[in-house]
DNA sequence: CTTGACATTTGCCAAATGGCGAATTATACT
DNA sequence: AGTATAATTCGCCATTTGGCAAATGTCAAG
């Protein structure tokens, strides 16, 4: 049905709860909303107001504002990052990713990007073999 | 008629307004909001949504979280994301991943850790059934 | 296979938001 | 004063949100 073209908060809230764990019932029940309202959301079927955002975040371990600029209600306004190495300026880590990511132990993250590695060589034969 | 008990966000706005000044045609205009809705926002009869606030914002010389903060959507005092956040759940992210991660584009980013997701489940999966 | 205890999704509803256009009110100009 | 013009408020309605309860799905134990 929902092949859902772009439904990034939907995943991000699913992602977030599945890794934690949470089902959408406990969610709910710590959140205080109702399990079916989640549900269509993290579906991408209803989108959740800014009281619905703000109740969930922290049963989710997101801060408040940080929700917020992932569903659109806040611009992305400070440029964040994986400061704890100020030298590596890269251009810009997403704050959520660098957040998950940054709950894994190093040998995950850094095989993270070794799978990273490993599917755009992939992608660049595939690109050349159609040439 | 509008002695409402508080209405704390729409006598801000209104003052905001007048102070600029602006009519609320003119600051419908800058927002894209309808004047009509503006009115009745101010008159408390209205509170508006996230969408709405984050419109009217710059234009009344707010800070979006500002905004979101007066009309408690925010808890106050929530400084703006992690940057400046030291109580950061979980470790740290490796400087070296964060800067490889980093040049890539942000779906990139937010693929990645879904495949980190996917093969947690996968591993957790496993275990399981190996028990 | 069936049962029972979960979890998730769906049907339906009340309440609220927000826009449009008309009515009303305020402001200015002669 | 009277009238033209701009600003605000009101009536109405489409759209959306979010809750409740029932239906459906999942999974382990009997």
């Amino acid at each position: 049905m929902d092949s859902n073209y772009k439904n990034h908060l939907g995943r991000i809230i699913k992602q977030q709860r599945i890794a934690i764990p949470l089902t959408l019932q406990k969610l709910a029940a710590r959140a205080g909303v109702s399990a079916s309202h989640l549900g269509r959301i993290e579906a991408g079927q209803r989108f959740p107001s800014a009281h619905i955002l703000r109740k969930i975040a922290k049963p989710l371990g997101f801060e408040e504002d940080e929700l917020f600029t992932l569903a659109g209600y806040l611009s992305p306004q400070s440029p964040i990052i994986a400061e704890t190495s100020p030298s590596y300026s890269g251009r810009q880590l997403d704050p959520y990713v660098a957040r998950v990511l940054g709950q894994e132990p190093v040998e995950v993250q850094r095989a993270v990007i070794g799978v990273l590695t490993i599917l755009k060589s992939i992608a660049q034969s595939l690109t050349k073999e159609s040439s």
